[in-house]
This record gives C-alpha cells, structure tokens and sequence, in this order.
DNA sequence: CCGCATACATAGGCAGACTATAGTAGCTTG
DNA sequence: CAAGCTACTATAGTCTGCCTATGTATGCGG
C-alpha cells in the first residue's frame, strides 16, 4: 500500500537520495526513493519536478543536461554545499519532531 | 523551539491522549501534548477545535458538558470504540511510513 | 512502426494546519 | 469590588505543500 509523502519531508529525502549517490537526475531520484522504500513511498512527478525547481532558487542543488546511460536527455541535479547544510538540519529537526510524537504515542 | 505539528498526525496525538487519560477537555489535551513533548509540539487552537469537531462526526470521540477541578465549564470528550480503532490504523500506518524514511535517511 | 519506459514540466485543486479574532466565566490581587 | 489574568471554547480566513491531470519528447524492443 502506497502513502502519500509526509508534508516537510520530501526536500529531505531528495536531498539525501543525492548526497548518497552523487548527481541524479529527477526520474532516478524518485525511482531510487520509491525502490529503498519497497513502494511506501512513491514522489509523484507533480510533487518532484516543482520541489527541484523550489532547489534550484534556493541554491540547495544545481542542475546541468546531460545524456543518461540510456542515451536519453536528462537534467542532473548535484547537492551544492548550502544543500548539503540543509539536509543535516532537517534530517536534525526531523528526528527532534519523531523523538517528541514517540513521547507522545508510545509512553515509557 | 516550537515546531508546527507534522500534518497527518494531529488526530493520532489526540486519539492517543484520549486513549492514556480517558475523558479530557481540549485544552487539557492541548497542555498534555504540549508537556510531554517539552514545547516541542504545541497545538494551537484553530488546529485542535476544528479537528475535535471534525472528530465528533467520524464518531472517532463523544462530548459532554462538565465542570473542571477548577469549576469551570468544559467540553469533556471520550474516545468511542471507532476511535480507538482508528488510533491502532493510524499508529501502525506512522510506524510503515516512518520505518519507510528511515530507510532512505540512514541507509544500513 | 507501435507500444512502452524514460524523462521533464506546468496548471490547478485540495487537505490540513495556522493566524487572528472573539467571547464567556472563574480566580486573584490591590 | 473592580481589573486583569487564566481557563476554555469557537470560527473565519489564509497559506503551505503535495497531488491529479495533462502535455511533450525520445529511445528501444518486437
């Protein structure tokens, strides 16, 4: 069974799918996320391409087109220093937000 | 420092009051969450009454009118049977959905 | 050459939380 | 005993952020 991402958590799987594995293009990204996730997690195109022009603007990634293995045009993203920043703050703050619902719905 | 609580997860938090406490008026239930995750979640009031409302009509909680220790007039809610279901789905579909990120944030 | 997978992109919609605002009533303090 | 603070409920409107739907283009296998 598929889920929808959970709102505030897709820059921070996009931008550690890319600190792991260096330059992906959009499609790869998304097809790396659902596959790690065996399908729980599925970025729909409407969701991915946005957010990557959102990281553009705010300088998380940069973008360049290149040829794939396919011998297709596609547009590689790489983490820029800023990106990688602010993977580890809300990889930081998301922990900070599961450790607080844990309190809350799992009781010692 | 406050976060905004995760959307998707404000009905889980509250079930699960209801669940730990029995019978809570809103604004306990807000300072319960609010304690127990040391400010970390603190759910405003335009959040919590829509959502008790909304909650009331999928039969998730029931209301009643009482007093307060303090003697004052508050809207006791108690969790239903429904509700308490509810609460398992929406606890085991966070585990899946969390165990999924995990998976992609840290990487064995 | 047809169908499928790969690959990018955008417009518009909708859910779900927030901000702002409003009101009532009991306690507390000077 | 008046004023102000705290407890407590409630709603209208906004905004963020992901989704649905759609369109385009191209390489490869049968």
């Amino acid at each position: 069974m598929r889920t929808e991402i959970p709102p505030g958590t897709l820059y921070m799987l996009i931008l550690k799918a890319l600190a792991r594995f260096g330059p992906m293009h959009g499609y790869g990204i998304a097809l790396h996320i659902q596959q790690t996730t065996e399908d729980v997690l599925v970025v729909e195109e409407g969701s991915l391409y946005p957010a990557l022009q959102r990281m553009l603007v705010k300088d998380w990634v940069k973008a360049e087109w290149r040829q794939t293995e396919n011998n297709r045009r596609a547009r590689y993203y790489t983490l820029t220093p800023l990106g990688r920043k602010q993977l580890d703050t809300e990889i930081r703050e998301f922990e900070r937000v599961m450790t607080a619902i844990r309190r809350v719905i799992q009781p010692a």
